[in-house]
DNA sequence: ATTTTTGTTCAGTTCGAATTGAACGCAGAT
DNA sequence: ATCTGCGTTCAATTCGAACTGAACAAAAAT
């Protein structure tokens, strides 16, 4: 068999690269988490660079994104000039609460849209109606995160 | 003040434009999404590409993939051979089951990579069981949406 | 028959996000 | 002082998804 950890650890690297687009990011930053994920310990800023075969430029800016998002986290090493990044134990939460942010967004923008509209005529069924209906939609999607966050948090 | 209807209306339409990228799905088939949920009633084909201001072109492949999954519904009416387009009833389940189903998708692939993994060695710290935590937070992610079906289905 | 209306198709274009790569500044080593 | 290694910056490039628009087929109207 070709399943050596070294190929699931690249089919891995791979799977985050494309699975992050959902969360907004960049297939880069989903190898740098996935890499990171993998190894569980610090990795230097060229190792990430060198074992992903992407640019200098592409490592600076996307990990410091990831650092900014708190998704992972910078070490510097006395006597080492290098950067060093791990992965960060609010890695999962992180992407959790930044989904949930964009929900609560989006279900306040419908709601003051939908609130800016005259009540609907006759019997409840409007464009006001409708828009509030989206407005709950994503405030539902919102609790609905922030259940699976307490589902997480909560046994371990 | 500038808050008439149509205002609102061209606001919201444009702002379902960007939203619905979080959804995987392209600012043309949003707007139409948004045009026929503010309006509530079966719009045609034309009336489509006219007021948003698109190519035939796209409306064609937009709405046939917004019928394909069941967001919007065709209507066709005799001694008319135009189609005309109405938003399902379904529209935001639709929206919430796609999510979902990608939720589940990703813990299932995460899943399957881990469970390939030799047990972690020594105190439990180890890549299978990182990625059996992604794979949790992806299955939790889903579950959180179900609850949310539940939560928007139930009391309505 | 011819013209018009309607929706589909697909080759071409546009546009922007992602990435590169070279220039740069900084800091330690020689 | 010079050199080397490290990370940042930004102009240029790449690349693909989204969109256009013209050609087309089908069906009704003239």
């Amino acid at each position: 068999m070709s399943d050596t950890i070294s190929t699931i650890r690249s089919d891995f690297i791979t799977l985050m690269g494309q699975m992050v687009e959902s969360h907004g990011l960049s297939p880069i930053s989903g190898r740098i988490m996935g890499l990171l994920i993998f190894d569980g310990e610090a990795r230097s800023f060229s190792d990430l660079a060198t074992e992903l075969g992407v640019s200098r430029g592409s490592i600076s800016a996307n990990a410091r994104l990831l650092v900014a998002r708190g998704s992972i986290m910078k070490e510097n090493r006395p006597g080492d000039r290098q950067d060093y990044f791990r992965i960060s134990d609010q890695s999962f939460d992180v992407m959790l609460q930044t989904l949930m942010q964009r929900m609560l967004d989006m279900s306040g923008r419908v709601r003051e849209l939908s609130d800016r509209l005259p009540a609907d005529d006759a019997e409840g069924d409007g464009p006001r109606r409708r828009l509030g209906g989206l407005s709950q939609f994503y405030a539902a999607m919102a609790l609905g995160m922030r259940q699976a966050q307490d589902h997480l948090t909560g046994d371990e």
